[in-house]
DNA sequence: GAATATATTGTAAAATATACAATAATACCA
DNA sequence: TGGTATTATTGTATATTTTACAATATATTC
């Protein structure tokens, strides 16, 4: 089909990415450190311009895989920014979409024009370019309000983990503090997660119990008939 | 500055807006009938291409501004449409945004190349051209989802309005029937509407009281920290 | 085996949600 | 004018959920 077809403004078009991980010391945001213009060595969001030749759903994960190495992610699409002058060199639409990984199970490989990458906790994150530190504060809120509706949590967490760790990936993404018996009561009321058994080891005191979720029950429902509400 | 410093595939940036309405007879979606290349002649959600010179979201209300005549509606992103061959002439993305229109506040005036403009019943949405029965339905499942947490259902409503017409309303976009005294009573505890004292007139029955919604106190509020949860 | 460190568990009280039906106010009509 | 039709308004008892709160258990280390 001949592009001309459409006769009109035409922008370019970026992915940006906020990858989410935890571990024990919270919950952390990736950056890469740009290696080319605009902003080259500043700390930035896994982003950049896509190609017209995949969905824009695979464009996002194209992006993050060159960047980082990062195959197989949890992403959901965020939101579009689109300000005329969000980008030095002109027009550019981006689309924002968040990631959640588990930590332990990558290493992240930057490539292409990231010079490194680095977890960045939370809570110092430095000044970045473009409209990134509004993008990742919408991010930010976005991950708040979902995970207090959706099973999302998981995302970030060991296959096996423990309630204490689970009960702190919430209390981190929501910043309060709950109760230790009333989230349990109330986590093990959902059927969200199971007793493997298994117990921890290697630490020096006692151990707890390791859990692990229920993927398959929480496919194929619609966002609005969902009733996590932590 | 110069756009060719951007040496990269350009693309097309459309907006989409699903414009939603309500009424005694239930929740309504505003259509227009195209008069322009691709899918002339057809019903299609109120959108079309956007130029670069205004921000994205100017852009948006420019575009429902040019189609049907509405201005100053209470509009919001939903989510960006992506896949390579949506759009029969070329790459377009297309980002779409819902609007909540108090129907009698307004009157649509078709214009630019769209012919005719008309309410549509939600249950009785026709086939639509492009991706706009799945973006239809990504607007219906977010308006769903958002509703029960914010109070945006007054957005819908004449500035006043009765217990009776906001519990249809409700159950309208909510999919489901509310008894009558809980319904009011959780409404009425929290503080977001207040007995203007008025009745309504020209009833053939015992007038209902009208009631009007306290816009101010709920404004700046972050997503995440609301709970409305009806 | 004592000290240290974290994991695990139950119960009572308060708040919230649910189920359910009789009475009130207006217009219309005989 | 009184009866009928129609929708609006309101309360209470019960079930469920949320909250507040602290003692005991299990492992390691010294």
């Amino acid at each position: 089909m001949d592009p001309n077809l459409i006769p009109f403004f035409k922008a370019a078009v970026s992915v940006d990415n906020v990858v989410f991980g935890f571990d024990q010391s919270g919950l952390k945001v990736l950056l890469i450190y740009r290696g080319a213009d605009p902003y080259r060595n500043c700390w930035a969001l896994p982003g950049d311009l896509i190609s017209l030749d995949s969905d824009l759903s695979s464009s996002a994960e194209k992006v993050l895989q060159d960047l980082t190495g990062l195959d197989k992610v949890y992403m959901e699409q965020i939101h579009t920014f689109g300000k005329v002058d969000r980008h030095p060199f002109g027009r550019v639409f981006t689309v924002a979409y968040f990631a959640l990984i588990k930590i332990e199970d990558y290493n992240i490989h930057p490539s292409s024009w990231a010079e490194e990458a680095a977890w960045f906790p939370i809570s110092e994150i430095p000044d970045l370019p473009f409209d990134h530190n509004e993008i990742l504060l919408f991010a930010k809120d976005q991950l708040k309000t979902k995970i207090r509706r959706q099973p999302i949590g998981f995302e970030l967490l060991p296959k096996y983990f423990t309630l204490t760790e689970l009960q702190k990936l919430y209390e981190s993404i929501l910043e309060t503090e709950f109760d230790v018996r009333n989230f349990r009561k109330k986590i093990l009321s959902m059927d969200f997660i199971t007793d493997t058994g298994l117990k921890q080891s290697s630490v020096t005191h006692r151990p707890a119990k390791l859990f692990k979720y229920n993927a398959k029950k929480y496919s194929k429902l619609s966002s609005s008939d969902f009733a996590f509400d932590l």
